[in-house]
DNA sequence: CGAATACATGAATGGATGTTCAAGTGTTCC
DNA sequence: GGAACACTTGAACATCCATTCATGTATTCG
């Protein structure tokens, strides 16, 4: 038996079945939030756009590091980065990007209370 | 502007705020969903309980590599493995792992379709 | 123009990670 | 018991990746 929880709605069918082909792409754009920097950029942008110097500060990482994480997260066409003035803004490119934080931090909390700590892998 | 779309339910809350503290285990949790191998050992998965050999073929994995992987999984709690007969049979650990894998194809697939195909990252 | 601010980019580095190869454990059946 | 099957585990290895440091580009302002 799992845990007496109902997910926001996981009866909306997903029907992308997951092939060896386009197993690479997925993978890759789930891992740009397989990193505690990425995610924290990306969680921050969540709740509004915000300039790159700014994020950097928010999310408490190097400026450079953290240019190199958005560029990533541009190329993967996660978020947005528009010139404004001589800052440049960025933001989440649309709403699956805040749908995917969201779901994913939904089900990894009510996974970790599935589990005492069995973790701790490696 | 987004794209019309309307994901399977975001207004569900996730209601999780994303701290430094917690990243590192969210991240950790979907790193695990960022490898071709392991995304297939999980679709696989999702599809009905398989033993180790039997599933190492289904995805086209050297057993030994799958075993690590499902290791790792386990260690996670992302899947069980339970010993029948000889075999060690594998099941998802529950339905948010099942979710997760959905929304996770879901959100992906139609990101995926918002950019012509600028990603090529790195 | 020149200095200052705001970002981006390249190279180098250290650490993590997936896979392979080679044993090692557990289980069934004769 | 012992061979065969099913799976696990450890070490070695090659690769990838996030961060740092140093430098380069763009934009505003005096």
């Amino acid at each position: 038996m799992g845990h007496g929880v109902n997910a926001p709605d996981s009866s909306a069918a997903p029907r992308t079945r997951l092939t060896p082909e386009n197993a690479q792409q997925v993978a890759t754009t789930l891992q740009a939030l397989s990193t505690p920097s990425r995610l924290l950029i990306l969680a921050r942008l969540r709740e509004g756009p915000c300039a790159a110097t700014e994020l950097a500060a928010a999310v408490g990482m190097e400026q450079s590091a953290c240019s190199h994480q958005l560029r990533l997260l541009r190329n993967l066409g996660l978020v947005t980065g528009t010139r404004e003035g001589r800052s440049v803004v960025y933001a989440l490119h649309d709403d699956h990007v805040a749908g995917l934080l969201d779901q994913a931090l939904y089900h990894v909390e009510h996974l970790r209370l599935g589990m005492t700590d069995a973790a701790a892998a490696r």
